[in-house]
DNA sequence: TTTGGAACTTGACGATGGAAAGATCGACGC
DNA sequence: GCGTCGATCTTTCCATCGTCAAGTTCCAAA
């Protein structure tokens, strides 16, 4: 990872870290193309690499998809945190928090949050997208927690706003909320997300 | 329409109404394979016709999935009908009820539901789509009206909940509220939606 | 320096969606 | 009854896709 190839080197028959750039062009490709009209062999191109290197690496395509996703779990959790840095230390506020970051996740990244929480083609049985992915999920349970949330209700309460939100802004469902100046529609969507703290 | 054809007809040329045939197919389709994975060649070959013959009544791929999209509309409004009929007259509990029909409809159509809410593959132009869709919206409107609410905020609450508990709930998101027994299960959704009512 | 394995390429296969051109059929005018 | 014309459906062809098998290039350890 450390002191990885400079852009002028002349092209090699070894990529030197192909892995990687791989996931970069992946999720380049995921983003202009979405999910549905995703292709591995545009990713190769992208890479500048032929359409069969990427087996060698992920295997196939759901190969490619999962660690895409796996990958996405940990920017989601970055985008949480990120929000609850800069929100007040009590319970509630930083649950809405998370639940601001939750919604930023997807808005910055359509096609990824579709790709994580509304696609079959990663495979969840998969042992780092599961470990990513449960994470996020215990992200969640002790943000509940904290607020005093028990059993599976309160957690589904918080859950289903955040998710419902964060899906339907994504796909334009509410611009009405959406084009709300940023302030206003940070305090429209915390005011929404509060109704269902216990 | 009415004396459609029977099923003991010997195969002929012209099919008779292979345009509902086709639909019918492309709804099995959509159940078994996703949309991900969803065949045009396949659904032609499920009404027993030739792979190019849906091109004549839906024009491509996308034609197909448009009219099921819009199809799909009509049956959700069904969901959230019935369940508003065995509920209580009073604003909260019709608001409560049309949500537990959109859940049920997630439940009992995933792979429509997700081709309604979470995929580009239906033409959003499309004047039929838009009409039921756009039915859809103005019943939540009226729904959130009648219960006191106003403004996008409210709206945007009622929606959000409903959609969240039925996207997580359908893709498996939230097994520990699913597998309650059933009225359990009804009334910690009410619960949940109730929580969000202005 | 040799050599074995990892990284990558090339070429092939079957499947897909769409376009083009031909075959069949029903309905309407005469 | 008889054409004929447009709608319906089939056949054939093409580019693209994902995957596989076999070959090539390169690195690094022996």
């Amino acid at each position: 990872m450390t002191d990885g190839p400079t852009l002028d080197e002349k092209p090699r028959y070894h990529h030197g870290d192909l892995q990687a750039a791989l996931l970069v062009a992946a999720e380049a490709e995921l983003a202009e193309a979405g999910i549905e009209a995703f292709s591995l062999r545009r990713v190769a191109r992208r890479a500048g690499v032929s359409h069969a290197a990427p087996a060698h690496h992920f295997g196939d395509v759901q190969g490619l998809l999962t660690a895409l996703a796996a990958e996405g779990y940990r920017r989601f959790l970055q985008a949480q945190a990120a929000r609850e840095a800069e929100a007040t230390g009590d319970a509630a506020s930083q649950m809405v928090a998370a639940g601001l970051g939750y919604i930023d996740f997807a808005l910055a990244r359509p096609a990824l949050f579709r790709l994580m929480f509304s696609s079959d083609r990663p495979d969840y049985g998969n042992a780092d997208l599961l470990v990513w992915a449960d994470r996020a999920y215990q992200h969640l349970e002790q943000g509940v927690a904290a607020t005093g949330g028990q059993g599976i209700e309160d957690l589904g309460a918080v859950w289903a706003v955040a998710h419902g939100l964060a899906d339907l802004l994504a796909a334009g469902r509410l611009d009405a909320l959406r084009g709300l100046p940023g302030p206003a529609r940070d305090a429209a969507l915390a005011g929404i997300i509060r109704r269902v703290l216990p």
